[in-house]
Parts: structure tokens; C-alpha cells; sequence
DNA sequence: CTGTTAGCGCCTTCAC
DNA sequence: GTGAAGGCGCTAACAG
């Protein structure tokens, strides 16, 4: 492998006008220039990033923590922040934190061992005072979709109240009255912030929330479906269902079939997320847009930003998100 | 930030002792690891992987290259490797070839710029002989989902013939005589060996292949339901139809009922890689598996064996598909 | 089992 | 505008 040394001795200049040349750092005559590209073309150089790493104390390499690699929502977070941070010239490292505190603690110590210039973290188990505390640390640290409150401005979130809020809103403007609605996990922020987004809805329209109308799923399929059936039960009557995301709703849909409910017709749905497959439901789903693709975007601008010191960046800490109306949802 | 030299001095051994005990090689009295390791401890040392890379001329990472970083295909073999990887304590570093030429070749030029120990190439623009010019470069390189001859050994693919047959015969079997086909982009290696699967599937139940049933779509779900429409009008009757891909299938779906025909009881239908939304379609589409994760999986333990001398890993290279059975599909 | 000694390949002040 | 020299933090022979 040819190394600096190699080429500044071909093109008959010092090892420290090589560097120029490639860092486009200071200034050189185009001459030089040109006799330096020449002797790297020939000699098929590449400089070696370890090595520039090392010296420079910059790795051009930003890890990224995201729970899964897959899935709908996941995966279009991911490309959009590599796409973003590739167009930049810097390296993606990833690594799935599973939604499991030790799994993603682990990781955050991986990739820090990793000196990465800077983390972009989508956790959801490990606590605000660890990330705090790592955010102390040298390197720079940005949190897609989650809002710890002393890192506001490191935070690129959902505004999952107002998610929640519209979702409902959408309901309540066609004329539905008895709502029905199938949570995440209480304990996580995101499910308690769309529920209270509901609750607020509701509220304005002067309607009251019916605990026994409120089911929690664990945002799987499953929990959807099991979750309608266990309202059906109520004999409460409801015509409008809202869910906490898209998998639930996708169940919920067929657990309502399955007990003869016709979808808009007797029971109107609304999801969240808009993951790719709402539109291969049948009817179509309707569902709270998140703005994925942005959120990612923006949380490699932030990176940019920080890490980087690219300047000119404006960064948009949190995004509200829209309800995208398909065929499941009917007016009363 | 503490670094070997401090954690030497700290513990009283020399620098070349810690170095000893961080990468477990050569023998260490427990005593003075002991000493080592409650310095490090002291000291929240943390080795900087860059100068080990430097020095050491391994860099613990893995260039991973894909078509897109989402999408439930790639998401799930990107998923697999990276696990896989992360075991190994290997980094993953990730970019999206978009199934352009020119940027593939741009990823792997960033990837060997990146000095990656290995690459694992999910790529479908680039040339066969590109590839094997890179090949004989220093860096190890494994092929995912692509055969080159030449390469074998490097390769970890999909026999899709052997797909296009099964997919096929499962109809045949179920007394399907007349059966309509909608192909990828026929440049596509994919695409081709899986048609030729299913021309030998006819053949061997002595049937022929009519030219006026194939219709060739892009592998998006707009051309599956243009192409069922186009079929339809050949009014040629089929019962059956095998679709190269699920989106495909599942916009084939869509169109063949929007001409009034119901599935499986007018059309079975079948599609290709058994995505996730497979289930959310109506009926359940039936499918060729194609053991993405079995192969995700396989290729980074190629990598582990042949850029990090891993003994004991037996590598499989080719994977044969098989059919995932529901409700899309009837008998006559 | 432990210490000494060279580099790894490059960046970055400094002089010239 | 260009060159010389020191050092980034660590690994890997060699000795001892």
C-alpha cells in the first residue's frame, strides 16, 4: 500500500504538501498541485483514515444506537440519517440497542470505545440521568425521539401530545362521539403522551375519557386484536377507535372483522405511525404521519452541527406530526 | 482522556503489560492484571481504537453495502449481520448502494477508504468483473445475495431458480394448468433465474410456457397491478399467477380484484421473499422464503472466517428457498 | 512473565 | 508557498 511518504518522494515535494493537497488545507501552487494528484494517481494512494484519524483526533465517524434495524419506522430513520451523514462524508456505524437498558448501554459504551465524533441515539430503556451524564462527555450526543428535558436543544422529538390530540380530532370533527382508544405500554413516554393527546381532545369537545373504553397493548399486532375484542365486551358502543401505532390498529381491524364489524362502516380506526404497510390493509388505514424521514435528517444536521461545526445549520428540535386520512375512517 | 501511558505508570508495569491484559494476549500474572485492570478502573481508561487500529492494522469494522437501508428485505438482512457482527465485537459500518452503478462503486470506494477489515456487498449495478477486481485487493470481500462464478467461495446467494420453481410447482400441484407470470426487470440476474425456475417447473409437467401470460413488471407494486391488467386482457384464462416479487403480488392482488376476480377462488396467487406485510394483505399471500436472516447471518460469519481467521466456521454458501403456504393460494 | 524499542501513517505547528 | 520535526496512542517483536 502507498503511503504519503511514497508520493511526496514521487512527486518530489515534502510529505507535508501531500497532506495539503489532500486536505485541501493551506495554501499550494496549482503546479504543485497538480505534480502531487499526478504522483497519487499513479500510484493508486488512498490515504489512510486510520492513521489521519489518529492524528487529527477525528474519526469521520458518527455511531448511530437505533432499537431495531428493521421495521418500517426504524428502517426509514436509519437511511435517512446515513443518507444525510454520507453526503457529508462520514461514516454510519449502527447498532440495535433492542429496546433493553443493559443491550443499549452496551452499545452506547461500544460505540463511544469506538470515538466516534458523535452519537445519534434512539433509546428507549436506558434512564435521562445516563444520558446526562454521557452527554457530559466529549463527545457530542443527539437524541432522535426523545425529549430529555436539560438536553432540549440535543433532542429531536415527536410531539407525540399533539399526535395523539389530531389523531382523535380527526375522529371527533366526523361526527364520532364514543371513541374507543388501545395504548402502548404505560411506561413509555410516548405512549402517555398520545394518550394524553387523546384525553385533551376528547376534553375540547367536552366529551369524557371512559376508562373502560382504554385498552393497553404492548404495540404488537397481537395486543391490537386482543385489544378490540376486550372492548367489543363493554358493550359500550363506540364507532371510532383510535390506536397508539399501526400494528395494533392492523390487528384491531381484524379483531373487529372477525366479530362482524364492518371497517369504515361500523367502526372507524386511526393509527400511528403511517408505516409503509397501512396502505395494504384493507380499507387503507389511516394514521398519524411522524415525519420519520425529517427527524432523521435533522438529527444528522444536529450532528453536523455540533460535532462538526458546520455552521449555517438550522435545527428543529421537535416535529408535529399530521393525520394522513385514508378509507378507514367514515363520517357519521 | 486517560491514556495507556497513565495506566502503566498508575499501576507500575510497563505500557506494554496493560497492552497485555486489554487484548488478553500473552500471559499476564493475575496479580499484576489485577493491578492493571484496578488502574484502568481508577483511571475510566479507555483504549482509543484509532491508534490501536493504527498500530495493530485491524480496524474492527465491517463495510456493509446495501441497496437501502430500509424496506423489509434489506432491513432484515442488515439486522442479521450487524448482530452477528456485534458478537464478534466487530463494528458495522453501513451505506446505501440504491442500485445505481455509479453510487455503488462510490460506496465501496468509501468503504475502502474507510479501511474496513472486511466489506459485505449486497450490490446489483456493479459488474461482475468490477468485483473481482476488488477482490484481489487487500481487503476481504463477501458477496451477498449475488453469484459470480469465479467468486463462489465468496458468495452467499439464493439459488432463485430453484425459488422460480417452487413457487411455480406448489401451483402445479394444486391442479393449476394455465398460469400467468409477472417477472422482475429482466436484466436482473434475480429475475431471470427465477422465470427460468418457472419455465422448468412447467415443463416438467409437460406444460408449455406462453409468452402472452408473462408480463414484466419493475418489482414495484404499481407494475404487479399493470401487469394482471394487461394479462387479463391477453383473455387467455389463468388461474394461476406467480408474482417475482411480494409487492408485485400484492399490487397484482389489488387489480385482479378491482377486474372482479376473487382470490384464491378465481386466482391464486403467489409471490417472492415472504416479507412481513405478506400477512397484512387480504387474503394472506403465499410465498417464497428466502432465509434472509439465515443469510444476513452466514455472511458476516464468512467474514469472521476469512478477514478474522475465526476457525471452525463452516460456511454455507447457496440457500434454497421455500414456499410459505396461505390463504392466497387454492386448489382447482 | 515483563520491559524496551521501534514504528503504524498522517497532521500540524513551526521555521524558512 | 514549502519543508522539517515532533507526536497522536497503541501494538508487536525482541530481549531479558
Amino acid at each position: 500500500m502507498a503511503t504519503i511518504y511514497k508520493v511526496s518522494e514521487l512527486a518530489g515535494v515534502s510529505l507535508a504538501t501531500v497532506s495539503r493537497v489532500i486536505n485541501k488545507s493551506g495554501n499550494v501552487t496549482p503546479k504543485t498541485r497538480q505534480k502531487v494528484l499526478a504522483a497519487i494517481a499513479e500510484l493508486g494512494y488512498r490515504p489512510n483514515s486510520m492513521a489521519q484519524s489518529l492524528a487529527s483526533k477525528r474519526s469521520n465517524s458518527v455511531g448511530v444506537l437505533i432499537p431495531e434495524l428493521y421495521g418500517p419506522f426504524f428502517g426509514i430513520m436509519l437511511s435517512s440519517v446515513e443518507s444525510e451523514l454520507h453526503k457529508a462524508g462520514k461514516r454510519t456505524i449502527v447498532t440495535a440497542g433492542h429496546s433493553d437498558e443493559a443491550i443499549e448501554r452496551d452499545c452506547i459504551e461500544f460505540l463511544l470505545g469506538s470515538t466516534c465524533d458523535a452519537l445519534i441515539l434512539h433509546v428507549q430503556a436506558v434512564s435521562d440521568d445516563y444520558l446526562l451524564e454521557i452527554s457530559e462527555g466529549p463527545v457530542p450526543v443527539v437524541l432522535l425521539n426523545r425529549h430529555v428535558p436539560k438536553l432540549a436543544d440535543r433532542c429531536i422529538s415527536l410531539d407525540n401530545e399533539h399526535g395523539g390530540y389530531v389523531a382523535t380530532r380527526t375522529l371527533l370533527e366526523r361526527g364520532h362521539e364514543k371513541l374507543a382508544y388501545i395504548s402502548g405500554p404505560s411506561w413509555k413516554m410516548d405512549s402517555f403522551k398520545r394518550l394524553a393527546g387523546h384525553r385533551r381532545a376528547l376534553e375540547e369537545f367536552g366529551l369524557d375519557f371512559d376508562e373502560r373504553l382504554a385498552f393497553e397493548g404492548d404495540f404488537e399486532e397481537a395486543s391490537g386484536r386482543e385489544g378490540v375484542i376486550h372492548l367489543l365486551k363493554q358493550k359500550l358502543q363506540f364507532t371510532g377507535l383510535v390506536c397508539a401505532n399501526d400494528e395494533m390498529a392492523a390487528g384491531a381491524m381484524q379483531g373487529a372483522r372477525a366479530h362482524g364489524l364492518s371497517i369504515p362502516g361500523d367502526l372507524s380506526v386511526v393509527g400511528y405511525d403511517d408505516v409503509a404497510f397501512t396502505r395494504y390493509l384493507n380499507p387503507q388505514l389511516s394514521s398519524v404521519n411522524c415525519r420519520i424521514e425529517e427527524m432523521g435528517q435533522m438529527a444528522a444536521r444536529a450532528v453536523l452541527k455540533h460535532a462538526y461545526d458546520t455552521k449555517d445549520l438550522v435545527i428543529q428540535n421537535t416535529f408535529k406530526p399530521h393525520v394522513m386520512l385514508r378509507a378507514s375512517i367514515g363520517s357519521r
